[in-house]
RNA sequence: GGAGAGGUACCGAAGUGGUCAUAACGGGGCGGUCUUGAAAACUGUUAGGGUGCAAGCCCACGUGGGUUCGAAUCCCACCCUCUCCGCCA
């Protein structure tokens, strides 16, 4: 959420950075809205100075046996047309946040313009995809052939788009998450955390997935629960509604949770395999910070995200997404993009994002400068480190071999009892 | 799921229609006096939101409604915590 005094303040500023992600944003009218909510207010609050200045003198007038009647009568309609002019400013602000929730975040001003993902900038490469001297399989082939991922049975037991993982599959899948919590607790200095799978209302429109992305969810009937899309609703969450301790800053979570996403805008797409599920594993990583260290702070975020595969030494590069790419609430993003033989081309695997005092604003989460005692928003930011099915995908597809089998990469096989193949 | 109790500052807790929210009374934290040092004692402090240039004004007693000239206090709904019972991994 943008913060209303710096659309009043800087109208033309938030107009014109805004307009770098091409939409259509109701600032305008977020500005009239507002202008009337403070001369409403204005009035009102004035009527209620007289109203609790007068009721301080009703038991004097009582005690002295004085007749109130006509003070009385005066107070009732006082009473009613301050009901009144309170609901207007309700109203009001209902309306302004409401706008408010719909507007994205502004773009930090390096983010390059563009108009779709074909304008985000490659950054930098790791590693070189690597040459085949044979036809290699995609993992939706390779993990039936080996028994380690079942499709089928997974769609019998509940619908398309689900994986079920078998044997030493499940056993990869639960090693790749045990590495990355490993890796970000002892080496990133995480603190690892594991949440409540679902989430309520007020914790998913904190970080934004609420109100604009509601039928990307899945929601519970009669609870009203989110499963959550992502680990970062969690764990953002963790403070919502906090004030912080500067000298406790920053804090670094990470976390290993199923994801949830109804893919509904993502029909045909994808279909194969573990890069588009309904369920999906992820490790997240989630940072709050001083506003001033939080731009150093995504490139630090960013680099514990690549260092996974980095040890894992599959090859992949990272991109700057440009505004026409960038996510509703994030002010500069960052994606991985891990090689993926069977798409032949770099596959998004990880989203590193800063979004200011974007989510911190919704959700209420602020610090006390030590300075000067001062209350304000923390900056929050957040990346996949990693996505879990995509780097089982991608393992299987880049450490694959000839007659089929996977080679495990090395930094995995403490996890997997020693085992350096499958197959 | 059933029955009961409760949600007030950093913590405990008083307040049950106006004289109690710049929130009694304890405790904790931080600072000071005293002391060789510490303890004890005494003493100060402990900083939410809106609006306004400011003085100020308004709001904030779990949340949202209602009654009233006036609500922490009365009524309704919801959320959460605790105790007991039931069920259960």
């Amino acid at each position: 959420m943008l913060d209303i005094r710096r659309i009043r303040q800087n109208p033309e500023e938030v107009k014109n950075l805004l307009a770098r992600r091409h939409g259509d944003f109701p600032i305008d009218q977020v500005l009239e809205l507002d202008e009337e909510r403070r001369k409403t207010l204005n009035q009102v609050e004035q009527m209620k100075a007289r109203q609790n200045a007068v009721s301080k003198e009703i038991p004097r007038l009582k005690k002295e046996s004085k007749d109130a009647t006509e003070v009385l009568k005066e107070m009732k309609e006082l009473s009613t047309q301050i009901g009144d002019l309170d609901a207007k400013v309700k109203e009001l602000d209902e309306k302004i946040k409401g706008l408010l929730l719909e507007i994205p975040n502004t773009p930090n001003k390096d983010v390059v313009e563009g108009k779709s993902d074909e304008d985000n900038v490659e950054i930098r490469r790791h590693g070189e995809p690597r040459k085949f001297d044979f036809e290699p399989k995609a993992h939706w082939d390779l993990g039936p052939d080996l028994d380690i991922l079942d499709f089928e049975r997974a769609s019998k037991i509940t619908g398309a788009r689900f994986t079920m993982f078998k044997g030493l599959g499940a056993k990869l899948e639960r090693a790749i998450i045990t590495f990355m919590l490993d890796l970000h607790t002892s080496e990133h200095g995480y603190t690892e955390m594991l949440t409540p799978f679902m989430a309520n209302r007020a914790s998913m429109t904190g970080t934004g997935q609420l109100p604009k992305f509601e039928e990307d969810m899945f929601h519970l009937p009669g609870k009203d629960y989110f499963l959550i899309p992502t680990a970062e609703v969690t764990l953002t969450n963790i403070h919502r509604d906090e004030i912080l301790e500067e000298k406790d800053l920053p804090l670094l979570y990470t976390g290993y949770t199923p994801c949830f996403r109804q893919e509904a805008g993502s029909a045909g797409r994808d279909t194969r395999g573990l890069i588009r599920n309904h369920q999906f594993d992820k490790v997240e990583l989630v940072k709050l910070t001083r506003p001033e260290d939080s731009y150093d702070a995504l490139e630090s975020l960013t680099a514990n995200a690549e260092e996974v595969l980095k040890r894992l030494n599959i090859p992949y590069r990272v991109v700057m997404l440009s505004t026409g790419d960038l996510g509703f609430s994030s002010a500069k993003t960052y994606d991985i993009e891990v090689w993926m033989p069977s798409y032949n081309r770099y596959v998004e695997i990880s989203s590193c994002s800063n979004f200011e005092d974007f989510q911190s604003r919704r959700a209420n989460l602020r610090y006390r400068r030590e300075d000067n005692g001062k209350v304000e928003y923390v900056h929050t930011l957040n990346g996949s480190g990693l996505a879990v099915g995509r780097t089982f995908a991608a393992i299987l597809e880049n450490c694959q071999n000839e007659d089929g089998s996977i080679t495990i990469p090395e930094a995995l096989r403490p996890y997997m009892g020693g085992i350096e193949r499958i197959g």
